[in-house]
DNA sequence: TTTTTCGTCAACCGTTTGGTTAAGTGTTGT
DNA sequence: ACAACACTTAACCAAACGGTTGACGAAAAA
């Protein structure tokens, strides 16, 4: 019924969920680490992790107890590409993407 | 409360509202044409391009009785720079965009 | 072995979403 | 003046979302 589009495009619509990808863009992590800097329970951010599973934006593999979540940047390619042709086709610099993430993180991460 | 980003990747979670910005890729439209190809009641477009418009993916302009619906590819931008960010900073070519608007209305537009 | 840690699951709650139909507001044409 | 047209709004609905708490299973540490 719902297209990988629309589950990229929907996980990524969450504050919560964005930071949690640009936090994994540092270095892989485990469920509880991802949910240590936020103000919520653990059963919350579980279910971020596993709506952005579902959208193939990261994934999970489990190692004795701890589960690992790893950033997957293919999931983006077919939505950037979708977005991309509205954008005027600009390349983008890492520049400005600094000067975005620490936007973003200076108002919405904790 | 919602972020701009968030507005904009909610707006784009939809089908309908991505096959109406690919529509409003072509030409500008009134609200009544864009309603035409879609299965749903024209309240029901009404409401998706208000929220087309409060994410400022569109700007509507009333001439007379007609409402006038145009694109605005700039509300991309911040959105697009955030995702690129996490896809490996490739350029984007517009062979890739094509391929993709045919599958997208091949599934999913009327 | 017992206890703590890691993480998910289930049930619940209030809000938002995406759709409907019906009524209402302007604008245009006859 | 009146009818048709172009939309929007209101009220409603079922389903999904984003969060909570509490119970639970599996692995590790004591």
């Amino acid at each position: 019924m719902s297209e990988p589009l629309d589950n990229t495009f929907a996980a990524l619509s969450d504050p919560t969920r964005r930071a949690i990808l640009a936090m994994l863009l540092e270095d892989d992590m485990a469920v509880t680490d991802v949910a240590e800097p936020f103000e919520m329970s653990l059963a919350a951010i579980s279910k971020h992790l596993t709506i952005l599973t579902r959208a193939g934006l990261i994934s999970q593999e489990k190692r004795g107890r701890v589960k690992w979540c790893k950033l997957e940047p293919d999931a983006l390619k077919a939505a950037s590409t979708w977005m991309q042709s509205f954008g005027q086709f600009e390349p983008v610099n890492l520049d400005a993407f600094e000067a975005f993430l620490n936007a973003e993180f200076g108002r919405e991460a904790p």
